[in-house]
DNA sequence: TATAATATGAAAGTAATACTATTATTTTTG
DNA sequence: CAAAAATAATAGTATTACTTTCATATTATA
């Protein structure tokens, strides 16, 4: 997408951060280049330290931003679903037919991610492969429910919310659509897991094949519902 | 179940552990106790220090059985995949008709757990409890293709494959049998860790509605595909 | 039954991690 | 230019995830 929207920004719940990374360029740096060593090297292995020789600084400037690295992930996790939102509503808001709004809705989760020039110092690409590598950390947790208490997970609930609401337009019998909509979710990332790791558990390692696997798994779900 | 076969054992991979846990007393109070203590505190917070006071044991004699704890968990999703597997075989075995016999597939792997006395040390309901709430992190490390490679995942391969056949059995024209089968496997636990942490992502929180959710999900994909 | 081999227990030590606290220095702003 | 705010540098702490060593108990075997 060739900045069709300027001067956007992707809100995430400020309880996720001491001090907003948007507002310094040394923020900034720690979101651009955590990214890319959150993808070199694993969210296992990142550490803060590593991070603030990275950017130039260190370990207790990145400490005033973000409490601990299990909170710079939900950040980067809840900018990579609200960035997601923001497509799913660009590209399929003027849609009005509802087969084709699912149907671009699905094309927008599951394709392969590239850049977006309307958000300059992140690399959604990179963040992206954090995505499918690191996906359930942020949930499998001892805190969890304290967490989704606090509001952390809130856009990552809202974006199941809209695909649901988007399955049920389309077949307001079907009686599974959070459950369709978390599978897809959760379901997408995995699969393009399994293509990097585990070729012979996937089939969609094809062209293509990825989204036309969700699709059809959508469609046939909720085709002739309860008729 | 009710002892259908006696002298039962669940194999694992040998490169998984240092020395068989089931070839002594104190290993197999070590798998006992971990169950309950992961599935009490949580993986994250699990120790060997903490699990060797448990069995009135310590430390050191634990690392003497197992490298280190992610080995140890690896060890555990591997004997609940052979469980599973086992009782996939059990139950379908005999059932001729493909439609039938994926059918109660699917129930094996959607239906709530419930404690199988075939093996008495080891507690399947926390064990589940373990999976689900646990269930990618043998897999989302940055070790995951050597430990591929070392054949740590054979089991869960063998299990997808299984039903991934029983999947073209029924429809040998369907074009993702082995994505269906992984996306089963893997949501169903996913289905699972929303109800208790997430409801308002699924709807299968009501009696019954997990499994019928699968069934649908498969049997719709599958039913005329290609026709 | 003595003895060797093996398994387990106890304790101490190490390197890394995930922070916290303090103080100094630089940058921003009124 | 002074005060406030932000950042950098350093040191320190508790915990974790081990490793090592040695003592002791148990078991096997000759």
């Amino acid at each position: 997408m060739q900045r069709l929207i300027h001067n956007l920004q992707i809100t995430v719940n400020p309880q996720i951060y001491l001090k907003d990374p948007e507002s310094s360029d040394l923020g900034k740096r720690m979101v651009e280049e955590g990214i890319q060593l959150i993808a070199d090297i694993g969210f296992d292995r990142f550490t803060f330290k590593k991070l603030g020789g990275r950017i130039g600084s260190n370990e207790s400037s990145v400490y005033r931003y973000f409490e601990n690295k299990h909170k710079f992930l939900i950040y980067l996790t809840s900018w990579y679903w609200g960035w997601l939102e923001y497509r799913l509503v660009v590209f399929t808001n003027s849609i009005s037919d509802p087969a084709e709004k699912l149907e671009k809705a699905l094309e927008v989760i599951t394709m392969p991610v590239e850049t977006d020039a309307a958000f300059e110092h992140i690399d959604e690409v990179a963040l992206n492969k954090i995505m499918v590598n690191e996906h359930s950390k942020p949930f499998l947790t001892a805190e969890v429910d304290r967490e989704n208490k606090e509001g952390y997970f809130e856009i990552y609930k809202r974006l199941v919310a809209r695909l649901s609401e988007m399955i049920l337009e389309l077949q307001p019998r079907y009686e599974y659509s959070h459950s369709l909509a978390s599978t897809v979710l959760e379901g997408s990332l995995h699969q393009y897991f399994l293509e990097s790791h585990f070729p012979s558990l996937t089939d969609c390692d094809r062209e293509g094949a990825h989204t036309r696997y969700f699709k059809h798994l959508v469609f046939a779900s909720i085709d002739g519902y309860g008729k």
